[in-house]
DNA sequence: CCAAAAAGAGACCGAATGGTTTCTTTTTAC
DNA sequence: GTAAAAAGAAACCATTCGGTCTCTTTTTGG
């Protein structure tokens, strides 16, 4: 890695909480420039502006996020056990990048405004719902899951509990309502399980 | 109603749309003035600062919103079809103000930031949760609602639910994650409902 | 109708904004 | 070690920002 890409690197870790916190508009380059102690200069040779720092930014948080969300979930065969994980870790870990969620950060900032960002949004939020249903699907294949479930209807509804519950965790100042999220989650996902054995095999099952 | 009243109030019905959909911080006061038809001194004899302008707009978006979403459940007399409908009004109304759920929007635009908003947004979340709260404990103490249901976890699910919705919804351009929202709701509603006749009275208990 | 008060226009202010450019320093590769 | 290239500092720019102030116009109450 060259002296100018860790440069870089180095101020999309600091400029990523910042707009998270902050939001677009609310956060200026002096801020970026205290943060990294590098001068306007330093900062602008790396990114042709700000919207491309902040595009830039935005996809550093929401990669990391994914990757937290993500790493824990490998190991866990059963797809109904994968998303109580998933709603658990998510609950536990609210705000990997300071300042909340940064996907729905940027959803809400950029959702009447700059289009670049809100595309990186929908795509990760895309990508979330492509992962949560997949393992539904897996689980319904595997016989996990019992049929007749709806595999994207679940994964929105898990997801938009959750990023309601943060914000009202966040509001409030109390993780209450993500425990009680947490707590109706866990009701509906068990609500899926197929009763045991239904099935011969209950693993690794993909066609 | 005098002519700075009027002023004051029509200043509010056009800033408020702009703060809902912008932010605060990417709101500037020549957008009110191009909105309003007022030059800066116009606007600035009614508010010491931008902040009490945004303060006033957010009380205004929030006020017409809870009227909007409160108003057509008076008529209704089972708490669980109230709770239903409560559901159904949101996912078909979902931005009162343009923009989006100014709530929200607050939330997220000020939970790092303006502090002044911030405690406007928590009291009309905390005032949401506490009626959603008082029509299930309601419907426990008319046996429409069976015992061991926790009324607020149940209020902030729906909540945390259709916000987390909502702004899935305005991300992606598709009412898809509301209705999906909706349905699951409907079915954790509907299944807090008593067994028909349970007990004699079946409305207006009121202690 | 008229005087006092309220409302509004618009010039003005300093500070901060995003962005550019020039020049110096530091890496880098040979 | 040295020359070329990359990286960074810092002055500079026009514009916009929130906010103030003064003066004019309009509303208001008697």
């Amino acid at each position: 890695m060259t002296k100018g890409e860790a440069t870089k690197l180095m101020i999309l870790e600091h400029a990523a909480p910042i707009f998270n916190r902050r939001g677009y508009a609310a956060c200026s380059i002096q801020e970026l420039m205290d943060a990294t102690g590098l001068e306007k200069g330093g900062i602008y040779r790396h990114f042709t502006n700000k919207e491309e720092l902040a595009a830039e930014a935005l996809k550093f948080a929401l990669s990391k996020s994914v990757k937290t969300r993500t790493e824990h979930l490998e190991n866990i065969p059963n797809a109904v056990d994968k998303l109580l994980k998933a709603v658990a870790i998510f609950v536990e870990t609210p705000s990997i990048i300071p300042g909340g969620c940064a996907l729905m950060n940027a959803a809400i900032d950029s959702d009447d405004g700059n289009e670049r960002l809100r595309k990186i949004a929908e795509e990760a939020m895309h990508g979330w719902q492509t992962r949560l249903t997949k393992v539904v699907l897996a689980g319904m294949r595997a016989g996990e899951i019992r049929s007749g479930v709806k595999p994207r209807a679940l994964a929105n509804t898990i997801i938009a509990t959750l990023e309601g519950a943060q914000m009202m965790s966040r509001l409030r100042r109390t993780s209450r309502p993500l425990k009680d999220a947490q707590e109706m989650l866990n009701g509906v996902i068990e609500g899926v399980r197929c009763p045991k054995g239904r099935l011969g095999r209950h693993k690794g099952a993909a066609g």
